[in-house]
DNA sequence: CGTGCCGGGTT
DNA sequence: AACCCGGCACG
């Protein structure tokens, strides 16, 4: 769209450098705005293009820092302070990140890529500015620097988890357990990407990550491990968990932490099949006792557009126990609403039957054998996706629900 | 009153 | 189709 005409304008003065960024900060208020007027409307829509926009102006910004030679007489104090964070950014994922240097942009991860060159822009307002990046939802102005409240204004999941992303795996899951609470959303969740590959329950923090582990795990790209023909989609899910609840779930010095339970982070080192396998395992293990009692580590996967309604949480092996991944899940989590599935991009999961672990079986949970036949639907008692998402996070029910049909999601 | 969803409308 | 919504029954 614009763009075209915007880096042009760029190329040829520089010295718009500035309204360029002036531009870019508008325009980022702008989505914030929209996406801050949540309440029931098309919210997807404006984080679209507001990813977009953002994507668009990151490679702006790129062009701006690579064309423009910064006069010598204002290197003084931005370029210092730019250093010093570049330096830094780059000696943590030297030091945590030996497999992931990202090159230009690609297409899925130019996200994740363009975070983490963030750190790099001139930007007049240096450090605070690139911090605040990760959420441009919380902050209308990125000049205060403000602490991020709670702010319902949230959008569920920014895409990308945060600017620390593409690091990788190992560091992720750890990344993931020390980063003390990003921003306190109204139950603290936690976005994560797992592995739907058959066998592998590998979690990671970074769609990036995740992406990357894909694509070299499972579909062998190794060489060229910076290509991405976006196949990885199919292949992984956003799920969310509820780092609050759980504690509250435990209601006492829990021996078993969120961190735990998911997935044992030491384990993490490089990629390795057989080592999925472990992880995996764990989490199975863990998982499995505790579910049948309470609930410890709440995640519920969604595959967004949903008639495949709530494909299998599928936590290998343990689904087994589970008569139905929907209807199981939402009976022991009740009031705090723990859990939400992401729709991470309108793939489909062709990896998992998806038909089959649904319907059927179904009869053991649900309501008591009910011999009317009723004129009227009885209305079933499960909480739909309204319910369980909410009028805020309409994006995320199921289609049916959302055109006001019978939930395809939650049956009952 | 909120929710689930039928029936019917629009794109 | 895909999408949206008025309106009604149910709780």
């Amino acid at each position: 769209m614009t763009f075209t005409f915007q880096s042009e304008d760029l190329k040829r003065d520089s010295s718009k450098k500035l309204s360029q960024q002036h531009l870019f900060s508008l325009a980022m208020e702008e989505d914030v705005k929209t996406a801050d007027t949540k309440k029931p409307n098309r919210v997807l829509d404006h984080e679209k293009e507001n990813t977009r926009s953002v994507c668009l102006l990151e490679q702006k910004r790129k062009v701006v820092s690579s064309n423009i030679d910064v006069p010598p007489a204002r290197k003084s104090s931005e370029e210092l302070d730019m250093d010093k964070v570049t330096a830094a950014m780059v000696l943590t994922s030297l030091s945590t990140s030996p497999l992931v240097r990202s090159p230009p942009v690609r297409p899925n991860e130019g996200l994740s890529g363009s975070w983490k060159e963030g750190g790099c822009v001139p930007s007049s307002s240096s450090s605070s500015g690139y911090w605040s990046w990760s959420a441009p939802s919380d902050q209308s102005n990125p000049s205060t620097p403000s602490p991020p409240l709670s702010a319902d204004s949230f959008k569920p999941f920014r895409t990308q988890a945060q600017p620390d992303d593409g690091i990788d795996e190992s560091e992720a899951s750890n990344l993931l357990f020390d980063e003390p609470i990003p921003r306190k959303r109204k139950n603290s969740m936690k976005v994560m990407f797992k592995c739907l590959w058959k066998n592998c329950g590998k979690v990671l923090s970074t769609a990036a990550g995740i992406q990357k582990h894909i694509r070299t795990i499972h579909l062998g790209r190794v060489g060229d491990s910076d290509y991405s023909d976006g196949e990885e989609d199919f292949y992984y899910t956003e799920i969310k968990l509820n780092t609050d609840s759980v504690a509250d779930g435990l209601g006492s010095p829990a021996p078993v932490s969120p961190s735990q339970s998911l997935a044992s982070p030491s384990t993490f080192s490089t990629s390795d099949s057989s080592r999925t396998e472990t992880c995996a395992k764990t989490e199975t293990k863990l998982m499995t006792p505790l579910s049948r009692s309470a609930p410890t580590t709440l995640y519920l996967v969604h595959t967004d557009h949903a008639y495949q309604a709530t494909p299998p949480v599928t936590i290998p092996g343990s689904a087994k126990f589970t008569p139905n991944g929907s209807s199981f899940s939402i009976s022991w989590q009740s009031p705090p609403v723990t859990f939400t599935g992401i729709p991470v991009s309108p793939t489909h999961n062709h990896l998992m039957g998806t038909g089959e672990q649904r319907q059927h079986t179904h009869t053991v949970l649900s309501s008591p054998p009910r011999g009317t036949v009723s004129l009227r639907k009885p209305r079933g008692e499960g909480k739909k996706c309204r319910k369980v998402y909410g009028m805020e996070n309409r994006d995320m029910w199921c289609t049916a629900c959302r055109w006001k049909k019978a939930c395809q999601r939650f049956t009952d």
